[in-house]
DNA sequence: AAGTCCTTTGGGAGCGCTCCCAGACGTGAT
DNA sequence: ATCACGTCTGGGAGCGCTCCCAAAGGACTT
């Protein structure tokens, strides 16, 4: 308790001017980088902020600024638990090292139900943020839309249409799914069935798309028999893989477009004695901790989550630099995903 | 851009004080919950502040106020590695469900090198937050010792040895252990083998500890040839059972530390031909992803991390609530374990 | 020598709150 | 009627910045 009487005492801007013998205004164009300092004083300014500890008071500076140099990361809770495992730890990283060099701030916010929606949404709508980042790719979330409406800038992750207004970065889920598939072709595969995802999920159709793209490239045929849906969890994997079989016995192949799925595929075909690689091969989708550590090792496409956090993170701050500029910016991005080939294909 | 006039027009305290026909200071005391405001005041105020959708603006509270309405979760890339899986969106679940009542925001820090390290150090000595949660294991992480020097708020996850310190919140690590190899001895297994974390950090110590614990209880002999030191990783849970394997061919069981080194520990039993369970029985810890995905099944010692970050939170507010008020807290907290049954024993 | 323009600088005003003091009013005791 | 004391209220001061205007000075031009 003795020594917290030191708390406040940190040095203000003030203070920092004074030492240096000049003035506040100087002081604050130093540290903002402002032209039209002599680099005389610029330097003397420079050594009394290092000498004094100085550090900027961000609510200050929020308030005076009207800016809050934080942007929020905004995860509903639907979402995690569909693309729980790496996705948010990658993302999160990501976002995270590109506002390293930044001193934005990155703000948390996890959606759980309506009204912590509701409060955010009035959160935001106070302008308590620059920026928001948003996972969400269910249609049906209002919370993109209100976003536009309230003009703050803000970037999904994933899109939730092919037609998606809000920036967005993606991945490549069409291109993803037809390398797959067309991997599984070129080791001589011919029976090649997929087992998508929930179909009014824009993701999922693009993976289905993949696919279809790959058989018609590859000049096979389309059976309707070899494509069922699945909703990304394993026991979908399972029901999709038992009712493949049942349609197409012959099949030598499936593409999953989740690993989960694919682990509940895994076990089907096990039970069904078939082996894999040998009788079936297969792949999965997202390159998850359950594709490496599955028996055999998964083949799986690798989205480049880091990345996409990374430009997640880039393109929101070119948005919120442009929109202090008065200019308008509404670029996306559509980052490649690439395949890790393992045994089990 | 048309609307976008519109900015900075939210309403302000003031505002709301003259709509009510009231002055500053008694929406303020309305606002914070502070007393000596007659009911009907107080419902005249809070009706303009409804019919406005007055929204306080945070930057300028933190000022005058001098505290932040903020914590942080810091993360070191060193644990992401290790924890990575369930362990952060468990905690981070758990904390912001905790924080969701509350209005303090979470701000999330991951830190990845000294530079990163220093920089967040710097910003907390500013005193930028109110508390800290900080993930971290390893003995030698300086950060909790600064926090405690700079009479900073804090909790940690987990302990970093015995006579932690810091206020902490962690699970009971031995008890989960013991439970387990308790149940392994419980189905018959006499010749139960474990695989270790590095023996420097303590939550390795703990469970090993917990092992050696079931087998005194159950009055079995401890025999070194049983106990491999791994490193959280599946090729050191490889490593570790093909050392025991040659060393011990006759175990039946294996209890090891992490869900990961248990999918390595699988791989190799089966490569040398035992079946899981039937020949060796096998027991993970941290009921991750891999676990449920496993083939069969991994039983696992699930930890209860929401459920943790919900403590940590609040460990954190009681911290800072009683610091404010001057007196002296420091409690911590160890939650029980669950062992998940499933098929692999 | 006077005027013009640019660069550089100091410091007032104000951002929207909280804190706190002083005043207004009511109640009961003297 | 007077005073003391309590409850409730208004609003000044100030938190540490940024913004911006005006002033000071230097380098040119006419």
């Amino acid at each position: 308790m003795t020594v917290s009487g030191r708390r406040g005492q940190r040095p203000t801007l003030e203070q920092v001017a004074a030492y240096a013998g000049v003035g506040r205004g100087t002081v604050s164009r130093v540290i903002n980088g402002a032209a039209n300092v002599s680099d005389q004083t610029r330097t003397a300014v420079q050594q009394a902020i290092a000498e004094l500890g100085y550090v900027p008071n961000r609510a200050a500076r929020a308030l005076a600024a009207g800016s809050t140099d934080a942007i929020a990361l905004v995860i509903p809770e639907a979402e995690t638990r569909l693309f729980a495992e790496p996705y948010f730890s990658g993302i999160i990283r990501g976002v995270s090292t590109e506002l390293a060099d930044t001193d934005m701030q990155l703000l948390l916010t996890l959606i759980r139900n309506p009204k912590e929606r509701d409060r955010f949404a009035q959160y935001v709508a106070a302008h308590r943020v620059d920026g928001v980042l948003l996972v969400s790719v269910h249609a049906d979330d209002p919370l993109p839309d209100l976003l536009e409406s309230i003009e703050m800038p803000a970037v999904l992750s994933g899109r939730r249409s092919g037609d998606e207004l809000v920036p967005y970065v993606d991945c490549d889920n069409t291109g993803g799914a037809q390398t797959a598939v067309e991997h599984l072709i070129g080791r001589g595969r011919r029976a090649v069935a997929t087992v998508t995802g929930p179909l009014d999920m824009y993701v999922a159709q693009c993976r289905l798309q993949g696919y279809r793209d790959a058989l018609r490239t590859a000049g096979l045929e389309e059976d309707e028999r070899l494509v069922a849906v699945g909703d990304f969890t394993e026991e979908g994997g399972r029901r999709a893989v038992r009712e493949l079989l049942s349609r197409r016995p012959d099949l030598d192949a499936v593409f999953c477009a989740s690993d989960v799925m694919a682990a509940g595929a895994r076990a089907v075909l096990r039970e069904s004695g078939r082996r894999v690689p040998e009788d079936v091969a297969l792949v999965g989708f997202d390159d998850s901790a359950v594709a490496r550590h599955m028996d055999p090792p998964l083949t799986s496409v690798r989205q480049p989550l880091e990345e996409m956090g990374r430009s997640m993170a880039r393109v929101l701050l070119e948005q919120i630099e442009d929109r202090k500029a008065g200019r308008e910016d509404r670029s996306s991005r559509v980052l490649p995903t690439e395949l890790v080939r393992r045994a089990s294909s």
